[in-house]
DNA sequence: GTCTATATTTAGATAGAC
DNA sequence: GTCTATCTAAATATAGAC
C-alpha cells in the first residue's frame, strides 16, 4: 500500500477517489454485481489503479465493508452506552439518528443485509454483537426498568426485532412501498421523518400496555 | 418450450427438477451470483438442458421470480379481500399466514427485496400493488374504523411498513440476530411463533391507543 | 431428449512502457 | 503513479453427435 503525503490543496488523492467511488458502486449493486470497471468509470481513474492501490477487487470490498458496517452500528453504540439518558430518550436519540442516517444513505440497509446472507461467517466475525446489546448501559436500564414494574419483560430481543423493524424495514422495502403509495423519493422520505416522531410513541404503547389509559 | 404430457408415475419430468432446482439457488444466491452450472449440478442434469428447456438463464429466473412473487402476495391478497372478517382478524391471519410462510421459505424477503433494489423498474412492472392494497375489502374497513371513532387515521402506509416492519424484518436481518442472540435456527423460528401471538396485539395497541386502559 | 465439445463474451488481474 | 495492451479464468450459450 503506497503511502502519500498529500499536503496539498483541496484536492482528493486518487486512492480516496477510487474509495468514494467503490462505496458508492457497491452499495448500489452489490459486491458481485459490481464491475471493477464500473469503479474505475466512476472514480475516474484507470482500470489498473484499482488493482494497483487496494491489490483486489476483494480486498477493497472488505475496507469498505468495514467502514459501512462501522456507519451502522456506531450511532447505535453510542446512544446505546450513554449511562446518562433514560431508557424513553434512548429510543428517540436511536430512532432519529438511524432514520435521519438512513436518510442520507438509504442504501446501506439492503446492502449490508443482502452481503449478510450470502457471507455470513465473513461479516459477522469479527462483530461482538452480543457484547454490544447485552452488555450496554441500555441493557442494564432494560431490565431494571421491568423488573421496577414487577412484570414480564420483553425478551430484548424481540425488542430489538420491532425497533430495528420499523425504523429499517421501510428502506429495504423502499422500491416496492413507493409503488404502492405512488411515491417520490421526497415523499418517502417525508413518511420516515414522520416516523421519527412516531416510533417511539408506538414503542412505548408495545412496552408498556398499561401505562397509557 | 417444450410440451410433455407425462402421464407418468410419481417421478418428476426433467423441466420441473430444474426449476425446483433453480429456485433453491436463486433463493439463496440472487441472480447475479447464481451459475446455471449449480443449477444444473443441484437438479442432477446436464447443463446444456437448462438452455434447451429455457432459453437463458434470465428466461429461467423470470419464471421463478413470477412465482416467488405469486407465493409472496398470494396469502396478503385472500386476506385483504375477504369482506367477512374483522380488521382485528385480518391482521392477525395476515400475521400467521405470513410467518409460517416465511419459516418455510425464510430466503424469499431478502430476495425479493435485493432484486428489487437492483430491477425495481422489471419486477414491479406488472404488480398493480396500489389496487392490491387501496381497493380491498381491507383498505374500506380501515377507513370506517377511523371514521367510526373519529380519529385522525394513521396513513394506510405507515399501517402497512409496521405490520411489514413486524412480520417481516426479521427474516431480513436474520444473520444478524442469530448472531446477536446466539440462537440456532429452531430457536429463531420459535420466537417468530412467539410474534404470531404478540404481532397483532402491538398493532392493535398502536392503533388504538386509548381503547387500553 | 440428452450428452460432449466448443464458441463467445466478459471480467479480474498483470506486464511493461512512460 | 499512471497508462495501454494483454493474459487468464470463468460463465453463458450453442453446435452437433447420439
Amino acid at each position: 500500500m503506497p503511502k502519500r503525503y498529500s499536503p496539498d490543496k483541496k484536492d482528493i488523492n486518487t486512492e480516496e477517489k477510487i474509495k468514494i467511488a467503490a462505496r458508492s458502486v457497491f452499495h448500489k449493486k452489490g459486491f458481485v454485481a459490481t464491475r471493477t470497471r464500473d469503479i474505475a468509470l466512476e472514480a475516474g481513474i484507470n482500470l489498473a489503479l484499482l488493482n494497483y492501490y487496494f491489490r483486489s477487487k476483494e480486498k477493497l470490498f472488505d475496507i469498505i465493508m468495514a467502514e459501512t458496517l462501522h456507519t451502522f452500528v456506531a450511532s447505535l453504540i453510542s446512544v446505546l452506552n450513554d449511562e446518562s439518558t433514560s431508557l424513553q430518550h434512548k429510543v428517540e436519540a436511536f430512532t432519529k439518528a438511524y432514520i435521519e442516517m438512513l436518510i442520507r444513505e438509504p442504501e446501506i440497509p439492503i446492502f449490508i443485509m443482502s452481503e449478510m446472507h450470502h457471507h455470513p461467517d465473513k461479516l459477522l466475525a469479527r462483530l461482538n454483537a452480543k457484547a454490544l446489546l447485552f452488555e450496554s448501559a441500555f441493557a442494564k436500564q432494560y431490565v431494571q426498568e421491568f423488573e421496577k414494574k414487577n412484570i414480564a419483560a420483553m425478551p430484548m430481543l424481540q425488542f430489538l426485532m420491532n425497533i430495528l423493524g420499523l425504523t429499517v424495514f421501510p428502506f429495504v422495502a423502499s422500491p416496492l412501498l413507493k409503488k404502492i403509495g405512488n411515491l417520490s423519493g421526497n415523499e418517502f422520505n417525508a413518511l420516515m421523518k414522520e416516523r421519527i416522531k412516531r416510533i417511539p410513541e408506538w414503542i412505548s404503547l408495545i412496552m408498556n400496555p398499561d401505562a397509557h389509559p
